[in-house]
Order: C-alpha cells, then sequence, then structure tokens
DNA sequence: ACCGAGTGCTTGGTATGCCAAGCGGGAGAA
DNA sequence: TTCTCCCGCTTGGCATACCAAGCACTCGGT
C-alpha cells in the first residue's frame, strides 16, 4: 500500500491538474506562467515528485488560488484530529498582529497554550 | 537586498528556534521528536536550506503547531501582502476560543490591550 | 500526401535536500 | 586536572528536486 505521504503528493497534483483544465489552460502554458519547467510540472501533477514550497506557492500564483489552499486540499499542513482548529487560529492572530513585539506574542502565546494544557488535563 | 525568498527562509528558521526554545527543547531532541537529523535542524534553523514540506510537517508536529502556522509566519503561503488588519481580529479570536474559560479569555484580552497601549504610547 | 504547431511525456544532467559520522567547546563530577 | 555528557555545528556522500533538450502523438491547413 502506498504510503500516505505518497497519497497526498498524489491528491496535490490532481488537484493542481484539475485546477489547471479548469482555468483552460495548458500544460506548458502553466509551466510558463509558474516559471517552473513543463516537464517538472508534469511530473507533479502525477503525484511523482514533492514539489518545494516555492514550486507550489509559485503553481498557486498562476492559477489565482491560495498555496494554503493547495496544501490544505492535499492534507499536507493540518495534522490527523489532534490540534484543535481553534489552537492554530487564535494563535495565528496573535502571531500575525502587527501592534505586538516579537517578545509580547511569545508571551501572550506562552500564557495562551498554558491556559489550554491547564484545561485540558483536569 | 538579499532575495526575497532567502528572507522568508531566515523567518522561518528563527520561528522554528523560537518555538522550540519556548518548548524547553534542545535541537537534538527537536531533531529526534521530528525524526529530522540535527546537523539539518541546525542548518534550516539558520536559514540555509528550504526544507521541504514533508520535514516541516513534521516539525510543526513535534512542536505542537500547525505547519499552516509556520509556514504563514514565514509569509510562504500567502502571497500579497496581505496586511491583515489584525486590530481587533486577536481579540476576537480570542474570545471565540472554545478551549478556553471566559476568565482566561478576560485575561488574555487584558494583558493584549496593555501591550498595545503601552507600545502605542513609545 | 506532407507540414507546422500544439499536446503531454521521457531522458540525462546539475543543484539542492537530507543524513551518518565526527569536531570543538561548555558544564558538572571525581 | 581529566572524564563524561550534552550542546550546536561542519563535513562528505547518497537521494531527490528541478531543468534543457528531445520524443511521440494529434489535429488543421496546404
Amino acid at each position: 500500500m502506498s504510503d500516505d505521504w505518497s497519497n497526498r503528493l498524489g491528491v496535490l497534483g490532481a488537484t493542481i491538474r484539475r485546477q489547471r483544465q479548469l482555468a483552460q489552460m495548458s500544460l506548458r502554458q502553466l509551466s510558463e506562467l509558474a516559471q517552473v519547467s513543463n516537464p517538472y510540472l508534469s511530473q507533479i501533477e502525477r503525484g511523482l515528485h514533492e514539489p518545494s514550497v516555492r514550486v507550489v506557492r509559485s503553481i498557486a500564483k498562476a492559477l489565482n488560488v491560495s498555496a494554503e489552499e493547495l496544501l490544505g486540499d492535499a492534507g499536507m499542513l493540518d495534522d490527523e484530529a489532534e490540534a484543535a482548529s481553534a489552537v492554530s487560529t487564535t494563535e495565528e492572530a496573535i502571531r500575525s498582529d502587527s501592534s505586538l513585539t516579537d517578545e509580547q506574542k511569545d508571551s501572550l502565546v506562552s500564557v495562551y497554550r498554558a491556559y489550554r494544557t491547564a484545561n485540558h488535563a483536569n
């Protein structure tokens, strides 16, 4: 059985190919737009290579979707169950808050996590 | 100015290192937990290599954060200068976080506001 | 018929991700 | 002091990401 990761690679590739066809683009057109060689794009779409984040990002941009969507669809960002969505949501809000310094962010997040684990423990 | 991408690599590495130290882990401990060799983790933290998404994911898991957060922090997911507005987004996130008690929410928000006014007064 | 232009895929090479082994230094114990 | 253990970092090599060039096919046009 194909290991879990190959599956996700396949899904990622299929997603990209679907999006490309949805945008009525040829493989070569997209490859040029995304500044990726067409052979490599072909291999990515067939799931036989794992593209780097930079490449995924570039492809996503060319397809007018977010890299987060591509990777998320393929289940490459969130992990199984665990790690409730609430965690990243509020932590991310803190981290992307431009009105705080890095140290303050650390502090807030640290306290936040302490609360959570304390709650989870009782 | 150094290539835009190297910057993000640096941020990613710094973020990982910060999170690791926040979790009071040595580089070797994290490397074993994340199933990544310690030399490579070292290089990643110093921003001189771009890790694959599989590795980022693995590290994220070991740090109890989402891969989305790590990549997002480094600006590797979103493209346009999202700016995020963030103004009261953080408070909203805290208040709607089901994993916190009301008292904890009050406490966090209170600290958060203190930080903001302190910064604004500089 | 032959063509030219488009499609996706294969092939070889170079660059980079990633690891096992080893290095030098700092801190505590005998 | 030396011994031992842990720290982070460097090195050399194998595995994989990525590209330039070329292959095989289809479809309209002449």
